[in-house]
DNA sequence: CTGATTTCTTAAGGTACATTAATTTTCTTT
DNA sequence: AAAGAAAATTAATGTACCTTAAGAAATCAG
């Protein structure tokens, strides 16, 4: 298969979101920043590339700088069941799978050509010792990660299809405008020949 | 209403569980214990009775010494969905409240007699600074509660109910003999008529 | 112990959503 | 630009799960 050309980024740019990411919850100063950002290993996603696959061992934690990245579940009969979607500023990755050192339940793909930035199980682990302030970082992203699967529950068991897709394109509008429908089916748990009859049925009232 | 009587644990027990639950993930000394086990308000809350209300604000993380605990959201028609049980060992609270001081979404109602550890919000922000250790400790807690979410959604959108009701026995069983099946239904998302009706299915073959 | 309340069960009829399949539209590759 | 592949639409038919209702069983309050 033949590579595209790989844009990379200046480094003095490759890291600005992530730094300014980590800047909302933690404040660093230079060696601290020159060691975390050591730890980085930044990656080109073309679009419909894996990051990572049902099986294999979850290395990483991923930080995305461009592009949109996709985890989802493949069911025994194969039916897809998307977990997240993750734009520009967000962390994905197999958080049990990550964790346990475990192969990945879940299958990481690249909407849209992507860069990441990818942070290894073990440098994370020496993040936590040379930078204790990283606790209290991904504590905060934990949370944050729990308050959003909670909600997403709540959701999923209150709400019809039909208000959880209007839920999901007032949450995520630009996510809306770049994935497929079959995808947003897939989140929202439906099949897309039904997703397209409600908005059917919407356009028409 | 009687109150009626309420067995004080003696406090050398009072604090074991919650330090054996602590200790699990970070150590601490004899100053950061007394420390810790001063910020927690016991509180012992009878059957049917109330920890959280919706829309009252959501003051304290429960650690749960004893008893049964459940949270559940109220949707506009007054349907109940479950969103966990609390077992003793387990921490409980409506997360997104609690962190941004909001009006509570969830009802957190004791399902047993129970006997609870309360932390204020303010508090905790306290033990962050004073012992920092516990950034890692709720760290791991987040994390664990994310990944227990996620698996949670990925069999809502893969699973028939009646695999999700097989999972929930296997997963908790203690729980399912405590609960009654209404409830486990509001936790599955499917009607207590529905389950009922799996049951006996199941129990024919 | 007794009546009242809640839970569980069963069953009939209804609805939200799935399946299959055919057609059209959009996207991808060369 | 053309061909091929994937996505989206539409429609007919099917099913998992809901609603309503009524009776039986279990639990609770006095």
């Amino acid at each position: 298969m033949i590579r595209k050309q790989k844009p990379k980024l200046p480094a003095i740019l490759k890291y600005d979101l992530i730094l300014a990411n980590v800047g909302k919850h933690i404040t660093l100063d230079e060696k601290e920043i020159s060691f975390f950002t050591s730890l980085l290993k930044e990656k080109h996603i073309d679009k419909k590339d894996f990051v990572l696959k049902e099986g294999q061992l979850c290395q990483y934690i991923s930080f995305v700088n461009s592009g949109l990245l996709r985890a989802y579940y493949l069911d025994k009969e194969d039916k897809e069941s998307t977990i997240m979607f993750a734009v520009a500023d967000w962390w994905i990755t197999d958080m049990y799978c990550y964790i346990n050192r475990k192969p990945a339940m879940l299958t990481i793909q690249a909407v849209e050509d992507s860069q990441i930035l990818n942070l290894k199980k073990d440098d994370l682990e020496k993040l936590y010792v040379e930078v204790p302030k990283f606790e209290k970082f991904f504590r905060i992203i934990m949370q944050n990660a729990y308050i959003r699967e909670q909600l997403r529950i709540i959701q999923n068991l209150s709400l019809s299809a039909e208000e959880r897709y209007h839920q999901f394109l007032t949450k995520y509008p630009q996510v809306a405008k770049q994935v497929t429908q079959k995808q947003i089916a897939s989140y929202l748990g439906v099949t897309p020949e039904f997703l397209s009859a409600l908005r059917a049925n919407k356009s028409k009232r």
